[in-house]
DNA sequence: GATGAATGAGGATTCATTCAT
DNA sequence: TATGAATGAATCCTCATTCAT
């Protein structure tokens, strides 16, 4: 009988390892050598388990996705009673929580955004999450807004998220004054509704 | 006899290549090769220019923003004695107007993000382009708001352009749908302001 | 407690597998990983039973020339009162007889020969074969030719064996008329010696 | 300007390179590494020169192929004139014509052989082989042999010559046995056909 | 006996760069 | 100035093998 259960283990290890690895030099720097010293394993692992670097890049992908509504989900359900606009910046405060992990994530996330022009696979997962996101800024504004207003402040939103991570991740800005930044169009969006 | 002037032709023609690679091929494809090719010439000479491939992607980046704020300036005079919310409109309106370079430049640029976040070169360039977009918004906004909303819209403004560029580039967005999202965003700032 | 009687299941069967993944892919394609799957086992008992991959590619040329010899021991045997040239027919007959696991065997022996040049063990069991058959003709052809006729036509008729094997695998000629070619040429052979 | 001619140069050089490889390791030992070593050159100028390793064992093999008819044709002209049963005897012997250079290309060839088996264009080029051979000796023996005729023995003598040359190269069987039992068969071919 | 995990050596190839011309 | 030749470093990947279970 072989080890048994090493997937488990060793999947998130080295998902865990291509993000730190993403993070700390970029895409182009993420080799499948600086992974596999990452994660204290020989580099050909990464081809047992992922078939390939850019199986692994994927995974990395669904794993910061699926992570990231995750979080979002639970938020959110704390946050079922309360107002329309409560829940909105719930949604800004999860894409802006300051968790190591988050940091990590989001530069992680810049690289995979420029690499997803030109990957197909990479591409689909961006479409997956833009979509996603959008429904939920959608379905959250509905209670406020008519549909169409709806899907406008959506895509701003969305827009004012990335924009706000683009500018967090090059220019160390302070996270909290992007929430603020985001607070305040809410502030004027719910405000100009009445 | 080394025939005279010719820097000012190669430059910008290997500048263009540079650009043209990395809107088709991302930032991972835009090889020497890939970009001597496309210039007509041989790769090795992109060192006799450039010093090496870093010299003449920091050039291209440098040649991005300079055109970037060639055009901006150019609109800004334009509408001199135009109201301040024009203006902004204008600016706005550069970001997205629509040539064929502007598109290629945008997804370019992207890839300069990306890369910016681990090339001190790339991210000295980037955060120059950050503060002077950010001045000329403060400035114009300055006309109607005080120096703290400013300094807060300005900020909102460019992450939002920032961020629709972004959602451009990966999903093929209608660049008109970005300009008119802020277009709303402005319309409800203005209004708000009274 | 180990079960007994194993190796003579795994054996034949990792053998047979070699065979048919030589003959699919060619000594090139044939790694461990691709015999452990057709056999349905892991490839790494490939190095508990023949000590290594070296190990079963010996045994499974081995098990090539011992079914070879078999089968033309059969034949022999059942043409035992015939004619001299009817029992040379036979063993040409044998060398094509076409069931599925001999075309299969053609094509792995080739790949052995060309392997055979270079492997040490393999050019061992090369000529153990050769030896073998070139005895087995010149007993046969003595019945009625000289020492040196028999010498003579056993080498030409082993080349050309060994010749149209190698153009039916080559070619995908019909192996018929690989029979009826050397058929012609035992019958001048027959007649000249009259 | 570059280097002028070295096409010229290094493309023949990276040829007989790749043929002594495969004469002394094989095709499997026959590394890119190893050839360029031979070479005396960096193994990334096969690269450069025959856009990867396939191409210069196709190259390789073209170079045999062509290297042989040109022999061959040379050998031919000069028995022009001379009896029809000379000149098959011409082509048998240059098969197995002496020289070092063919020493080697036999055992390069067995290579291809094999691998012409499971490789496309490898394949390919053996067939156009086969295909030139057959048709110079059946137009060659035509001069004495009805058209059947001449097709079977042209086939036969094409299995002999590959089935000597394999024996040749696995046994180190002294060539000119081979010739002489060729000899003697093309001795009872021409002596029955009165 | 049998497995999947894990590895190290080695494979072809790509790339930015240098160099002679 | 401009080139193709040439290279060394580095990339991903494959493979046969070993090992703990």
């Amino acid at each position: 009988m072989p080890k048994v259960g090493m997937p488990e283990i060793r999947k998130p290890q080295l998902i865990k390892a291509a993000i730190e690895a993403i993070d700390e030099l970029g895409f182009a720097g993420a080799t499948v050598s600086v992974i596999g010293k990452k994660a204290g394993v020989s580099p050909a692992i990464i081809n047992h388990y992922f078939g390939g670097k850019n199986g692994l890049l994927e995974e990395t992908m669904k794993s910061l996705i699926r992570e990231f509504f995750e979080i979002l989900d639970t938020q959110l359900t704390a946050e079922r009673s309360s107002s329309c606009k409560q829940q909105v910046n719930a949604i800004v405060n999860t894409c802006f929580s300051q968790s190591q992990t988050t940091a990590q994530a989001m530069k992680a996330w810049i690289g995979f955004w420029a690499s997803a022009m030109h990957t197909e696979n990479l591409a689909r997962l961006q479409k997956v999450y833009a979509r996603r996101l959008n429904s939920i800024l959608v379905v959250t504004l509905r209670q406020s807004f008519s549909i169409e207003e709806s899907r406008h402040i959506a895509a701003t939103l969305a827009a004012l998220i990335d924009g706000m991570w683009l500018r967090s991740c090059l220019a160390g800005d302070e996270k909290h004054s992007s929430e603020s930044l985001i607070g305040e169009y809410l502030d004027i969006v719910f405000r100009t509704k009445d």
